[in-house]
RNA sequence: GCUCCUUUCGUCUAGAGGCCCAGGACAUAGCCCUCUCAAGGCUGUAACACGGGUUCGAAUCCCGUAAGGAGCGCCA
């Protein structure tokens, strides 16, 4: 390349759903990319053949168009590249930096937990580090599959610099040695992903900060490889509202689950924005405003929260912002099937500001097209309150003058003698069966004089 | 156990030695507007985890302590 502009990834395995974290790294990514002019690739990690899904491959391109986030060129899937891997791992087998190992998992694992109980570190203990050729055809004749480990130096220091958290150094010696390829002759994590990253000539790489003491290991194969290494940013994980890590347990929803509910994408992307990342921006931003304020030095080191409350204010601007037509569509699978689209235009523009998720809609889909709505006891209070004569007279006004609002609210007015508040309340009451909603001028249209009639009727002989 | 990361109002955050008895946004409380809700306007409540240093001066630097988190996988 001859100008390295940006070029950023984002690199999920195919192992589950779209999560807030993962959602928000892909989002860094793609913000960081668009900001800068730069390209933005997508990379499925789908080595581990066991629990790589199709269907989540499938899910997760689906979440991130929804969400706003298109990719440059083709995706790249680490299952394919075999080839690519077998090729760098030779060089790393010729240059001695790389030894078979054939200890089983089952060796791996009592050794890690003797090592625990001992009050030491978990690391390979690099029984298979030494061995000769002779012993090595000796544990191949027992049939053992080996792995491939890196040698990692006794000692020395890996130094890097982090883009959120600054200066970064690490003790070689405090690594064990690492497996680059599996038993099956799959290429591992650590490798593959810098492989990759260099050869698709990434520049810069924001990730969750997991991964942020194993950057030490990933950098020793680049560097034995000759690689050219991204800059490497490491995003504070999104924790639940007590500060412990965003788990189901504490109703950590999936990307997809939100979108079902009927979060809106730039609600989302408002939200995730803000967390992990500080700004002068208070508005709800289109996702290329975003971009434009975007800034890797506003980067934050320390945790956030996940504020659901702060998602709904969001959302709540976010539905707000959308046009009748999307309204409307966003609302729809709430609706009856049965409603024409005429009505059903005509109740998503009535209620359109009053709903957080498309599920508030079913309330007033019973309010409007069916049976009068039941009082809580502060309701059946202020019925009372007015008594009979009012919704008597309320009636026979709606019976004059259909839904003409004026002209039915002057006719109480003038029979009642209520006005204000006083007339207002007990009718939307009545009405509706809440104290909130949308103008009373408009849900009467919608709700219709004659059903409004019935309601105001029986309401009126029932607490006579 | 070892290594690493983090710690400012309820929440997201500003703050890189004096501009900070700590600023903004959201949430929250009150008021105004208003038939209600929302929106909008105004006003308010509310935080530097703790303990030591360094310094004329510390939210900011250093050292401890505590709390939370991560890594040490043939998961990524």
């Amino acid at each position: 390349m001859i100008h390295p502009s940006i070029t950023t990834r984002f690199a999920p395995s195919p192992t589950g759903e779209l999560h807030l974290g993962n959602a928000r790294t892909a989002l860094f990514n793609w913000l960081l990319a668009e900001h800068n002019g730069g390209r933005f690739l997508l990379r499925i990690e789908d080595s581990d053949a066991e629990r790589s899904k199709p269907k989540f491959t499938k899910q997760i391109m689906e979440d991130l168009q929804w969400l706003g986030l298109s990719w440059d060129g083709e995706i790249l899937a680490q299952s394919q590249r075999g080839a690519v891997y077998r090729e760098a791992l030779d060089k790393l087998e010729r240059a001695g930096r790389v030894y078979p190992c054939y200890c089983t998992p089952l060796e791996i694992e009592v050794s890690r937990k003797l090592q625990l109980a001992s009050g030491r570190p978990p690391r390979y203990a690099g029984t298979c580090r030494t061995l000769n050729d002779s012993e090595r055809t000796a544990k191949l004749a027992e049939g053992r599959k080996p792995t491939l480990r890196f040698k990692v130096p006794d000692s020395g220091l890996i130094e890097f610099v982090d883009l959120v958290h600054g200066e970064q150094r690490f003790e070689s010696a405090d690594i064990g040695d690492f497996i680059v390829q599996r038993a099956d002759g799959s290429a591992a994590f650590f490798f593959s992903n810098v492989l990759d990253d260099a050869l698709s000539g990434v520049t810069t790489v924001l990730r969750g900060e997991d991964h942020l003491s194993n950057t030490s290991r990933q950098l020793l194969i680049a560097t034995a490889l000759e690689l050219k290494v991204p800059t490497y940013g490491h995003l504070s994980l999104i924790t639940a509202a007590d500060g412990s890590p965003l788990s189901k347990r504490h109703g950590a929803k999936s990307l997809r689950e939100l979108r079902e509910q009927g979060y809106l994408p730039k609600a989302l992307v408002n939200h995730l924005f803000r967390l992990g990342h500080s700004s002068d921006l208070h508005d709800l931003l289109d996702i290329q405003k975003l971009a434009v304020g975007f800034k890797p030095a506003h980067l934050v080191r320390s945790p956030a929260r996940f504020d659901p409350v702060q998602l709904e204010v969001w959302q709540r601007q976010a539905v707000h912002a959308l046009s009748s037509d999307e309204a409307l569509a966003w609302m729809r699978p709430q609706l009856p099937d049965t409603l024409d689209s005429a009505s059903a235009g005509a109740f998503a523009s009535v209620f359109h500001q009053n709903l957080l998720l498309p599920s508030d809609a079913a309330y007033w889909v019973q309010v409007v097209f069916g049976e009068p709505p039941e009082h809580d006891a502060e309701g059946i209070k202020l019925i009372r309150c007015a008594g009979p004569a009012f919704f008597k007279a309320a009636a026979a006004a709606i019976r004059m003058h259909g839904t003409d609002w004026k002209a039915v609210t002057t006719a109480i007015r003038e029979q009642t003698g209520r006005k204000g508040p006083e007339l207002f309340k007990p009718l939307r009451q009545a009405l509706t069966g809440r104290h909130d909603g949308p103008e009373l001028a408009r849900l009467l249209k919608i709700i219709t004089a004659a059903r409004a009639i019935a309601r105001l009727e029986r309401l009126s002989s029932a607490i006579a």
